[in-house]
RNA sequence: GGCGAUGUAGCUCAGCUGGUGAGAGCGCACGGCUCAUAUCCGUGGUGUCCGGGGUUCAAGUCCCUGCAUCGCCA
């Protein structure tokens, strides 16, 4: 069987976050399961570029579209092999052979009178990129940016989207597993009950400029779902291309978000085209942060790099794929993948790995002993059979995006395996030469269980599970193995030589320490409120506009002088991302020379005031504590991590 | 306003077509082991299964209704 899983393009007006990195972990662990299962796979993932919002990001910092586009592409791409994903090809829409894809499907459909030329007038929001209609306004406002739409009357191409409509139901109806979850693919349906409209697809050229001409109208360009959705085509070498073979085993996996123009628009261009439907649509949830949504303006994005380089590439991925049920929203917390790595990963599964592994160097020098087969127990066949039932288990619930529920079944067999090791009690065995075989027996089972979870995890932790693999000496054989041949019990080999190696998953143990410091930062939080308690009003709140009213942003100080005559002042020069002068009253307690270097964050909208004769365009921000002596201490904020300076903070 | 989802132990959630005393993991308390990464194993408690009606010999599980949260549509 062949596959071809794809996430959706990612649109370059955000930097990576776990959003992204959820969608082609799935995507990524999907694609290694199947080649598990002996599946000629493919697997795409990339950028889109084009767009309204790109073109004005690059104007704001002067730079062409096209450039701005190539820098957060790469983010993208070079994002990836951190994580441990590893995409066959990485696509963006303004790759020449996208483009050309692109014009000559609009040209066949438009040919097909399927696209037709028409016009009508609205209410155009230029943040949202989109006409909206009479009933969306609050208050003539767009409820999205509270802007007033400007009316505008245009003429635009459309895509026939209607007539495919009945078609579009019928094979929803008719194929259960082509829109899941199930919750999604009723909400497909019951948008389905009302008419369709057909889809504006263009935009003329007068307002927008970049994105790809119209073949049969240069006045135009396609806009986002002709352009973006047909990457999925263009990446396997439509029409043609030796690769397009995949197109019969497409799968997609998006975010909720994007339901619509997946599981509607998408399905009816194909068919418009002329392909068969794509196989399967798989749609999860949202990761919250810390119960609330994750948004810039919050300043609570995820950065899938931090966590790596926090957490380690297997810790995250194992816990976003066991921690969200697929389909469903889940909370995202330090707090929460903390707790997976500690009990699952290192309690559960590592410590078994390095007690069996420890006993088999003990007791049977890291050789695998051959089984004493009148010395198996009843007992030990209940645990071969729950090994294997766990595989098939596994193997279902990974085909339905079950991910969570995969893992529970994995660590289910983990929980029978250190029960088996305390029933079992190998350390009591080898007292007694009488129980030899019987060891052995065990200590087979133990090292036959080893290498199936080793198996099983390697989609999900492929870094992991390479190390399992090298303990258990079957590196070369665990890479290529196949589910239906190696997925049952009793395939390891005596004689097979072990290597333990460092602690799979090492506990930390840092925690206790942080406690502490927490709690002072609490209390001195309680301090910082009181203290601003009487400038504000009854109610000691502010709304987040009056918050948003403040520009902070980071700065990296380029240079740093004391001025004269002045005992707490400094003279800094700071790129955010231009070069601002500032005075800072924080002579006392930083000297010149270690303050260059360092990201700092001010408040870039201040009104600038002249301090001993220089113009300060902003000011640095400081925590201040007074100790019981009366003595004062400052100590400047800073950012928790490398971040480009000018980053607006918020 | 229409449609739909969800509401089960402190937390996260399983509980399919109604049927043995309502479950798992984490957390908590106590006990045990020593092969192991202060790890592992055992024992234990608490739940008006959102509220209220109803169907049934029997309902967390079906029906009606109310409340709360969320989503889609308008």
């Amino acid at each position: 069987m062949t596959t071809y899983i794809t996430t959706p393009i990612y649109y370059v007006n955000a930097m990576p976050h776990i959003g992204h990195a959820y969608t082609t972990i799935i995507a990524d662990t999907y694609a290694r399961f199947r080649r598990l299962c002996g599946d000629d796979v493919r697997f795409q993932t990339g950028t889109d570029e084009h767009g309204e919002k790109i073109a004005q990001a690059a104007e704001k910092e002067g730079v062409e579209p096209r450039e701005y586009a190539d820098r957060i592409s790469a983010l993208f791409c070079q994002t990836w092999p951190d994580l441990d994903i590893a995409p066959d090809y990485f696509i963006r829409t303004t790759d020449a052979d996208h483009v050309k894809v692109v014009q000559d499907i609009l040209q066949k459909v438009y040919d097909r009178g399927d696209i037709y030329f028409s016009e009508y007038s609205g209410h155009y929001c230029k943040g949202c990129e989109r006409f909206l209609t009479e009933k969306e306004l609050k208050e003539g406002k767009c409820p999205d940016h509270l802007t007033v739409p400007e009316e505008i009357s245009e003429q635009n191409y459309f895509f026939r989207m209607s007539k495919y409509q009945d078609w579009l139901i019928e094979h929803v109806e008719s194929n259960p597993e082509y829109i899941t979850p199930e919750r999604y693919r009723n909400e497909v349906l019951s948008f389905l009950r009302e008419p369709l409209e057909d889809l504006c697809i263009s935009r003329p050229c007068s307002r927008l400029t970049w994105g790809i001409p119209l073949p049969f109208d240069e006045n135009f360009v396609t806009y986002v779902w002709f352009d973006a959705l047909i990457n999925y085509l263009t990446g396997i070498g439509y029409p043609d291309g030796s690769c397009f073979d995949y197109w019969a085993g497409a799968e997609h996996v998006i975010a909720k978000d994007i339901l619509k123009p997946h599981a509607i628009y998408w399905p009816t261009m194909i068919r418009a085209i002329g392909l068969p439907p794509y196989r399967r649509l798989h749609v999860h949830g949202y990761w919250n942060v810390d119960e609330t949504k994750m948004s810039k303006s919050l300043g609570n994005v995820i950065r899938p790099h931090d966590l790596v380089e926090e957490y380690g590439v297997d810790t995250v991925r194992y816990f976003l794929l066991r921690e969200m049920s697929f389909g469903r929203d889940s909370s995202f917390s330090t707090e929460a993948l903390e707790a997976r790595r500690d009990s699952d990963l290192a309690n559960d599964v590592g410590n078994l790995f390095s007690r069996a592994l420890t006993m088999l160097a003990k007791y049977a020098d890291s050789t695998v002993p051959a089984l004493d087969k009148d010395t198996v127990t009843e007992e030990d066949r209940v645990l071969a059979d729950a090994l294997e039932k766990m595989v098939a288990d596994y193997s279902v619930a990974m085909n339905s995006f079950e991910f969570h529920k995969a893992l529970q079944s994995i660590w289910e067999v983990i929980g029978m395996l250190n029960r088996f090791i305390v029933t079992n009690a190998p350390w009591e065995l080898a007292k007694d030469s009488d129980q030899a075989g019987r060891l052995n027996t065990v200590l087979y089972f133990l090292a036959d269980s080893l290498r199936l979870l080793a198996l099983v995890l390697r989609p999900v932790m492929p870094s992991a599970a390479e190390k399992m693999a090298a303990a258990l000496g079957l590196k070369k054989e665990l890479a290529a193995a196949k589910l239906d041949d190696e997925g049952c019990w009793g395939k390891m080999q005596a004689g097979t030589v072990l290597h333990q190696g460092e602690a799979l998953f090492p506990r930390l143990g840092k925690k206790k320490k942080e406690q502490p410091n927490k709690q002072e930062k609490g209390q001195g939080k309680k301090a910082e409120e009181q203290a601003v308690a009487p400038e504000v009003d009854m109610e000691g709140l502010i709304t987040f506009e009056q918050f948003g009213e403040v520009e902070l942003r980071v700065a990296e100080i380029v240079t740093a002088e004391k001025i004269k005559k002045a005992n707490k002042l400094l003279k800094l020069t700071v790129k955010a991302p231009e070069e601002r002068t500032l005075v800072a009253g924080i002579a006392k307690h930083y000297s010149p020379e270690e303050l260059v270097g360092k990201k700092v964050i001010i408040v870039a909208n201040l009104k600038p005031a002249k301090l001993m004769g220089i113009t300060s365009q902003g000011m640095v921000l400081a925590a201040k504590e007074i100790d019981a002596d009366g003595n004062e201490r400052l100590v400047l904020s800073t950012v928790a991590g490398d971040i480009a300076p000018g980053s607006r903070v918020a």
